[in-house]
DNA sequence: GTAAGTCATGACACCGGTATCAATTTATAG
DNA sequence: CTATAAATTGATACCGGTGTCATGACTTAC
C-alpha cells in the first residue's frame, strides 16, 4: 500500500541511509565491519521500507542459489510427501525454497540430467531420499560439482554429515523377536526389490532378528515383492497356499502388507488368528485396515526435518548440533498375536 | 568431462560463434532478427560447448524467474502429491522449475507473506489447489502482482484461463443416483467443513442427484466432518446408532468414510450388506480396503497437468489449447449394493 | 548511381546484488 | 602531539544475461 509500486532496492535503502550500496551490503550480509551505529540506522531503513534483497541478483553475485533441491524417485508417494513436509518444516523461515525434481534412476541419462539441473540452478543443497540416495555416481557427481548434500538411507554409504541413517535393519528386528515372542517359528518374509537398499538392510535385520530367538528364515518362505499392492497380493497367495502355512507374514513395506490382507480375506482366512501380519512404514493405511495393522513406523517426516537442518543455515532456530538418531519404532496393533 | 571447469557463459559462447554477446542473446530468445547463417554458427558452438543460460542472470535482467510455485494448504496429502505429480509432468523439459510452498490459510499474515514470496522470487506463475483456490483475497494479490496464475477448484470462481474446475457437484450426484438406483432411500452424509468450498458444492450435487431421483436428504441423516478419518468414524458411529440406522453412506471425502468402515465393524454391521459406503476421491486406500470401496474419482493428477499445461509454455509439447473437461468419475466397488 | 528503407549486428547501459582494494576515519602507541 | 595500526567506508568492476539505440550492410525505388 506504499506509493512506490516497485518493491526498494539496495540503492535505494543506501540513499535514504546515506551510505553507499556496499556498507548496506554489508549489514545485509551480517559483515562485523560496519559501525553499530551505522548499522542501525541502515537496519531501520529496511525495515521501515520492507526493503529484502533479490534473491536472483544475490545468487548471481554469489554464484550460487538459495535453492535447496529434492531429488526423488519413490515408488511410494507416501515417503515423498513426509520426506518434503519434513524438509519444508526445517526450511521455514530460513530464506531458502524447496525445488522438487523427480527422475527415473534408472534413466541413462540420469546423471547429465543432475549436472545440468543442479549447475544451471547452481543449487544451495540437495536432499536425496532413498532410493536415488543409493546412486553412489550420483554422490560422486555431487561430490564433483561441490554442492551441499544429505542422503537419506537405511545405511550408512557416506561421512555422517552427509547421510541420515535411518536404521531399517533394526526396526526389521525388532518385528522378528515381536513375532518371535508371540510364539511364531513359520515365519514368512515379503521381501522388496533386492535392487533396494532399504529391502536388503530390513531382511538383514529381520534374519537378525530371528536369529536372537534361535530362528532362522525359510527359504521357502521368502517371496520377492515390487514393494507394490498387487506385488503383496500375488506373493501372500502363494504364501498362505502352501500346504506347511506360515502363521506370521512380515512384509517390507506397507503396501504389500496390505495385499496379504486382501489375499487372506480372499483365502478365507483371518488376521492375526489364522495368520499374522506386521508391515513396515506404518503409513496411514495401516491403522485404517482392519483389524488395525502392526507396522515398523519410520519418522519421515522428522527425517525429512532433520536433512533440512543439516543442510540450510535457519535463523529461526538453533538446535544443538547434535543429530538426534533416527530409530525406528514397531507400532504393534491388531494384526499380530499369538500363534494358535 | 570438459577441459574447463566452469560451465560456459554468454561470454564464451560469443567469443567462439565470433558475434556479441547480444546476437547469441537473439539466438537463445529465437529473434526473428539473425541471418540463418549466423545462426547456425550459434546454435553449433552452443550445442558443442553444452552451454545453457543462467536462469538467474535472465531473470535479473527479466525482471523475472523461471520459477513456478505450488501454494497449497491441503489436509489430504495425497491431494498435494497428486496434482505435484501432475504438475511435474507438464513442466518437464520446460525449463522451469517448481517451488513448493505449503501455507496455513488462516494465518493473519498469509497475505503478506504470500506477497514477499511471489514479489520476491518474482514467480513466473503459482497455481493454487482448493482450498487455496477458494481465497478471493489472494486471487486479487495474484493480480495485483501481475502474476499468472491457475486456481484448481470445484467451482468457476474466475476466468476461464485462471481457474481449473473440477465439478465435483456432478461426481456427488452421480453418487447420489448410483445410491438411488440401487434402491436406498435413508441416506446419510458425511459433509466436510462447510468451510470448503468442496464440501459446499458436493453436497449440493448430492442434493441434486437425488432430487432427480425423487429423493431428499434428510437433515437427521446429515453429519458434518471435519475430512478427516476420525471425523469419519464419530459421525458414522452417530449414525449408525439410529433408530432408523441409514441403509447407505455417502461421504464426501474418503478419509472420512474409511471411518465408516471402522464405526461399522465396531458395531456389527456389515459392509455393503448392512450398510452401503460411498467416498469421493478415490484414493489409493478406497481399492485397498475390504470390501473395496466405492468412490467418485477425481482425476488429480491429470488437474495438475493440465493447470501446469495452462501456466508454462513446454516446447516439449503443443497440445490443442482446448481444455479438456475434468470430470469426476464413479468407480462402482464393492461397498455400495442393493437394499435389503 | 544515389537516396531511402530494411535487415543484421554490436556498443553500452542496466538488472540488483557482491568482491576487491584503495581511501578515509578512528584508535592505539610512543 | 604525531606516527602507525586498525576499523570503516565507498568507488569501481563484475556476476551473466537483456534492452536501447546507433551503425554498417544490403535492398529496393527512382
Amino acid at each position: 500500500m506504499e506509493g512506490s509500486s516497485r518493491r526498494p532496492t539496495i540503492n535505494d535503502v543506501a540513499r535514504m541511509a546515506g551510505v553507499s550500496k556496499k556498507t548496506v551490503s554489508r549489514v545485509i550480509n551480517e559483515s562485523p565491519f560496519v559501525k553499530e551505529d551505522t548499522r542501525k540506522a541502515v537496519q531501520t531503513i529496511i525495515r521501515e521500507t520492507g526493503y529484502a534483497p533479490d534473491p536472483q541478483a544475490r545468487g548471481l553475485a554469489f554464484r550460487r542459489s538459495f535453492l535447496v533441491g529434492l531429488i526423488y524417485d519413490n515408488p511410494n508417494p507416501q515417503h515423498t510427501v513426509s520426506h518434503q513436509q519434513g524438509l519444508l518444516d526445517a526450511m521455514a523461515g530460513s530464506g531458502f525454497e524447496l525445488v522438487v525434481r523427480p527422475v527415473d534412476r534408472t534413466s541413462p541419462r540420469l546423471l547429465d540430467e543432475m549436472r545440468v539441473f543442479i549447475e544451471r540452478q547452481k543449487l544451495f543443497g540437495v536432499v536425496l531420499p532413498s532410493p536415488v540416495s543409493e546412486d553412489e555416481r550420483l554422490a560422486a557427481l555431487l561430490q564433483e560439482l561441490d554442492v551441499r548434500y544429505v542422503r537419506i538411507g537405511s545405511v550408512a554409504l557416506d561421512e555422517p554429515g552427509r547421510m541420515l541413517v535411518s536404521h531399517d535393519g533394526k526396526g526389521a528386528a525388532e518385528a522378528a523377536r515381536h513375532l518371535a515372542d508371540l510364539g511364531h517359528t513359520r515365519i514368512a518374509l515379503i521381501s522388496g526389490p533386492t535392487s533396494f537398499r532399504s529391502s536388503v538392510e530390513r531382511r538383514k535385520g529381520f534374519e537378525a532378528g530371528l536369529a536372537e530367538r534361535g530362528l532362522s528364515l525359510d527359504p521357502a518362505l521368502v517371496k520377492v515383492g515390487g514393494y507394490t499392492y498387487e506385488s503383496g497380493v500375488g506373493a501372500a497367495k502363494e504364501l498362505l497356499a502352501l500346504k506347511a502355512r506360515p502363521t506370521a507374514v512380515f512384509c517390507l513395506n506397507d503396501e504389500m502388507a496390505t495385499g496379504v490382507y486382501t489375499a487372506a480375506r480372499e483365502a478365507g482366512l483371518r488376521i492375526p488368528e489364522d495368520v499374522s501380519v506386521v508391515g513396515f512404514d506404518d503409513s496411514s493405511i495401516a491403522s485404517r485396515l482392519w483389524p488395525p495393522m502392526s507396522s515398523v513406523r519410520l519418522p519421515l517426516r522428522d527425517m525429512g526435518r532433520i536433512a533440512g537442518e543439516m543442510l540450510v543455515p535457519n535463523p529461526m532456530r538453533d538446535k544443538p548440533k547434535v543429530q538426534p538418531d533416527i530409530q525406528p519404532e514397531l507400532i504393534v496393533r491388531a494384526s499380530s498375536a499369538k500363534v494358535g
